[in-house]
DNA sequence: GGAGAGTGGG
DNA sequence: CCCACTCTCC
């Protein structure tokens, strides 16, 4: 029998370019909610019409050229909070934070910086973002029993998660110990935790596959797109499945959808 | 029973991005030889591979960016000509210009410039090319009696070539009494003849659809690209047909082809 | 409206 | 390598 809740997480990296696949993709897998990042769309160019006309509903949260977060699901998602409640200053402005409530469940859809270079002040504005998402996730854990933080937090959890040794990894953004302590802490204060590791603990399995690499290593991703579940909800982990083949499709995301299944009453 | 000599003449906007709809209309077609015009690519980057594996020879003539000229054919066209060998001057170093011999005919690939406003440098210019063109097709026609000169004259001859009254017409660029007189004057000077109005004297046949006009008005063409043939090639002529239906493609150039058949001996 | 180039971003 | 944007040209 199939899961009573299914929530995926996919980075687009441009909706309006993936409509198709997106389209495609939520007819064949039919998720309870689809949680998108980098649709790149401002809000009034937002494919809601063809959303509409496939029979989904979706909120978001949108810019121009950059970030860019979206929920879609059959029913209006309800309660929708754009930005963080607790330290909205903390996103800069960037559209990068939507929840709202589907069936039931909280899900809160996240697109993290990716830093640039541990010297940037991009890596530094990831530092403060991971400590605002801390106070975040502790809040609206302790808000909502049945929670979800999904997306892209643009941190690999451990060197299962890279493809290279953990040593030259950790040289990397992504892998420094200082990214790998603020993903530890999101989920320690908050009890939130990595749905995968909750029933698999097998290494080498990812979820973004840097373009740049693309013709040498195809199969040298990072697993960087997470959904962290609540206490309430970590018991009802079914499965976590990584749907590796839309990168067969022509011109693919750098991101694949990671599909959580729980088993709800 | 078919025609032994069949040329067609294609400004394709960018043969890197037309380049399937060109092999597939090369497949279909089968011509004897294919001018096109804005190319679009520098010649280091003509997709010659590509022909080549399809069983295409090339010759081409480009530059970064803009305008661009080549000559397909099944077998190695010969005897190139880059440029007006007459006044190679006028083209002011933009390759809107080949010539080359294929199964013993003289062919001549134009792009002549669109001229942009009659207060425009570039519609001097236009009119600077002209009049090299009428120098140049003088001497080629003594030189070749089978000699055919094609391309995007960016020029309409007659009021059966445009869609609206010629009144309205000839207020804009392509249509000016002016264009028009260069254009008879390069066919008087030369001896050669448009294809198509040797034997058809239709209206409303087209060569060129604007793009802006694109959704208003899709029939309201112009005709603005054509095959001029030598006096012994005049009585040869058996058809000229306008290939509309590549308009229908996803992504069509705003041209379409236009073949001459000639019935050789 | 569609094309290429250059730019900034990942 | 891929994406969105702005610019220029037709």
């Amino acid at each position: 029998m199939s899961a009573s809740f299914k929530v995926a997480t996919w980075n687009v990296n441009s909706l309006r370019l993936r409509l198709p696949q997106v389209l495609a993709w939520l007819q064949a897998n039919e998720p309870t909610a689809l949680l998108l990042q980098e649709t790149k769309v401002e809000d009034a160019l937002f494919p809601l019409a063809e959303l509409h006309a496939a029979g989904w509903q979706a909120v978001y949260h949108g810019q121009k050229s950059y970030n860019g977060v979206a929920i879609l699901a059959r029913t209006l998602p309800t309660d929708v909070q754009l930005g963080f409640t607790t330290k909205p200053e903390a996103t800069e402005n960037q559209s990068r934070v939507i929840g709202a409530t589907v069936a039931g469940v909280r899900l809160l859809n996240l697109y993290l910086p990716q830093g640039e270079a541990t010297d940037s002040p991009k890596f530094a504005f990831k530092e403060r973002i991971y400590q605002a998402l801390t106070t975040e996730l502790q809040t609206l854990a302790a808000q909502y029993p049945q929670f979800i933080a999904s997306g892209d937090y643009n941190i690999s959890a451990d060197e299962r998660d890279v493809p290279i040794p953990a040593k030259r990894a950790e040289k990397q953004v992504m892998f420094t110990p200082a990214e790998q302590s603020w993903f530890k802490q999101v989920q320690t204060a908050s009890g939130l935790r990595d749905a995968l590791r909750l029933i698999n603990q097998e290494a080498g399995i990812y979820s973004w596959y840097d373009y740049r690499m693309y013709g040498r290593a195809p199969h040298h991703g990072w697993r960087i797109d997470y959904h962290l579940v609540s206490p309430a909800l970590q018991p009802k982990v079914r499965n976590v499945v990584h749907h590796t083949a839309v990168r067969a499709l022509p011109q693919p995301s750098d991101h694949i959808p990671v599909v959580l299944e729980l088993d709800l009453a």
